[in-house]
DNA sequence: CAGAAATTTGACCAGTTGGAAAAAATGTTA
DNA sequence: TAACATTTTTTCCAACTGGTCAAATTTCTG
């Protein structure tokens, strides 16, 4: 049974000496990775459409075209730039300091970084309810080694009597689920809240409540 | 300036008398209903095709349109289903019990839904995430008084001493944050714990580091 | 400013999408 | 089983989709 061969998949492409980016190109990769982390932070990857972001962008889609040859190409190097940002408070969580301490600055950041960067947690919420088909392996690899690492801090502190013992991984998940609850069920914190309690201060109060829950619970120490 | 006048909208749809549903209907609706689950949860109402749906009922697209004449309808319906199972744990947290056992078993029943049905919490994630373009209504209504009414009764046990005084509704948000991230984030959970912790299991000891964590906090109690 | 390189546009395309219409097939019931 | 209602399939459509291509335009560089 002789098959033809395939069609070569054209080779890479060529980007010749990769010529050295001009401003422009600078300018409009940004402006297209800002509109498009708009329509894929909503929609997911498969909602999302090109034109969609071309439009939010300003520009035809032949143009943007010219700066991302593929959709796919958009969203790869918005989930990596994200994960960057993302996973930055976890690499800062050091085990030279106290749990105290550094418990509740790493509630503090995460919980800024749903603040401040809701699309970009709502890009990986996408992801991960779509399966993380484009980012399995770096949960798995990247991330599972780093949990790994942090993980072994905390059970060091609960070791020194420091923290109650528990299972450090599900802690580690709380403090992601928690906070990142604040961007990507955003629309829901404010509904419930209503329009007194649902300003900007909500992450105050939340920050508050958190680091109470996570220090000392919900049940009176005499209890 | 004259205008034509707007073509009506094809009043509504006869349903002359509403026929009594058969058994065939029943049957198919509930085949494409389940199906829808499954595509809707994973894309999203944008990233979900009717083709898709129907080739997981196993059935032609036109069939499909025949029982649901719009992708619109059997999107509805999903999220109206989804609610109704969705908020019944929050309907029979009770005022009558003790705090500790009521959050305790609030907290298991929310754990139990996201493994029992992690597709309609995949499903509320997305339309949370889109903004809740068809939902809104309904979180800002009866969700909010609901909410609302079981943040009163938190009050009154933290009056009671019963509870450390702290902010009911974030309160509640922390609860559904951290037990519909087993639902919603299952890839990201199961790759970080592996495949020996990452099995069956890993709900039994959510549950039981969650309950540690409301009731007592991470700090040792005589700190 | 000329020429080259970079950018933008318009026209186009094949495949997909949500959905309509009518004919064909299959129940149901008197 | 004939007459009727229900269900399914076939065919079709216009709009949208991701993406190509060559021509036109703009920007940069000597």
């Amino acid at each position: 049974m002789t098959v033809t061969s395939p069609p070569e998949k054209a080779a890479k492409k060529p980007k010749k000496a990769s010529r050295p980016v001009t401003r422009i190109q600078r300018e409009k990769q940004d402006l297209i990775l800002d509109a498009a982390l708009d329509v894929f932070s909503v929609h997911g990857f498969r909602g999302a459409t090109i034109d969609q972001i071309a439009e939010a962008a300003g520009m035809s889609k032949p143009n943007l075209l010219y700066y991302f040859p593929r959709k796919e190409e958009i969203h790869k190097r918005l989930i990596a730039d994200m994960l960057d940002i993302w996973l930055a408070p976890l690499r800062e969580f050091s085990a030279e300091g106290d749990p105290v301490p550094e418990i509740r600055s790493y509630i503090r950041r995460k919980l800024e970084m749903s603040r401040d960067f809701p699309r970009q947690s709502r890009l990986f919420a996408n992801e991960m309810l779509q399966g993380a088909p484009r980012t399995f392996d770096m949960l798995e690899g990247d991330l599972k080694r780093l949990v790994d690492e942090k993980a072994k801090i905390l059970e060091t502190w609960m070791d020194q009597g420091k923290l109650n013992r528990t299972d450090p991984y599900h802690l580690i998940f709380s403090i992601w689920a928690t906070t990142q609850h604040y961007a990507d069920f955003d629309v829901q914190v404010r509904a419930v809240l209503g329009p007194e309690r649902g300003g900007e201060g909500r992450f105050e109060d939340a920050a508050r409540y958190l680091e109470n829950l996570f220090l000392h619970g919900l049940l009176p120490k005499k209890s």
